[in-house]
DNA sequence: CTGCCTGCAAACTCTTTGCACGAAT
DNA sequence: ATTCGTGCAAAGAGTTTGCAGGCAG
């Protein structure tokens, strides 16, 4: 999806829901998808003033949630304190995630079978699936060998 | 793994770490121990003050740690800001959960090829995998049909 | 005008930490 | 004595929210 759909797609989003286009939500949506990797809430701040200084974090942390129900953005939580967000480009959500715990990379890997396998596990127990995660933790070799993570920014 | 083995591998392992035990980290185990589902810090303090009133926050907190890195305790991070613990039965940490989002009860799944996903994975990015985890979010089927969620406590 | 939107700062939740006292070896 | 352990309360991090004013339709 290119960005001037995600744009449409945000302002469509907006108005189903009875809710305004203003210069800050532009903003932000623009900071959003203009990163080329997961980004946190306030890395988001930062960009997003960058356009338009008058955004605020509270803004930020309001118009998040708005960008993830529209699955415009994606959520990504390794485990730590802070969520990761992505723009999400498709809307298979059938992807997992190695984070590089030397330097908090995250690589987006498919695992299409996630999708089977929660269905399966779910409908065993009563449930029905709405989601999953499949997550690896794991070392950089070369930082071991070399001192030097190769995935730093 | 009983639960006098495992009192006894926290007592070794303490030892080994010139670490004393105290009446508050055997009540903090005790506690833990006695629990048959997934508990919070917060509930781990309740139990644990029933046993010895004199327990502190902090100290679940500073006991915490210990008792994960000894491997009695396995830490689950299911995304929300809690931390969840559960006593760890088996050495064996290829457990998948699915979570049902109306209660919050995690359910432990055996999920052997998680392993082989990971070392695969990291593989091939030139990494060393450390852990991983698989987790299902899941609807209550019951709750939807009768207003009950039939895994509510 | 009506109602959504905003920034600010305070509040909140969970967890960690500095400190001085207390206990074990 | 020395080292480790503790409770208390304050601090911390990330996020949410109450409020009074602002802007859009």
């Amino acid at each position: 999806m290119s960005n001037d759909a995600a744009r449409e797609k945000f302002k469509d989003y907006l108005a189903s829901k009875g809710l305004r286009m203003t210069n800050q939500r532009l903003a932000i949506f623009e900071a959003a998808f203009a990163r080329k990797e997961h980004f946190t809430a306030e890395e988001l701040l930062d960009h997003a003033r960058a356009i338009d200084d008058s955004v605020s974090r509270a803004t930020v942390y309001r118009t998040l949630p708005i960008m993830t129900e529209s699955a415009l953005l994606r959520e990504v939580d390794i485990g730590t304190n802070l969520k990761y967000y992505l723009p999400n480009s498709s809307n298979n959500a059938q992807v997992a995630q190695v984070i590089c715990v030397d330097c908090d990379k995250i690589f987006e890997i498919s695992a299409p079978f996630m999708e089977w396998y929660g269905s399966t596990v779910s409908t065993k127990l009563g449930l029905t699936p709405i989601s999953q995660r499949l997550q690896v933790s794991a070392h950089c070799d070369a930082l071991k060998k070399t001192g030097i993570c190769k995935n730093h920014a």
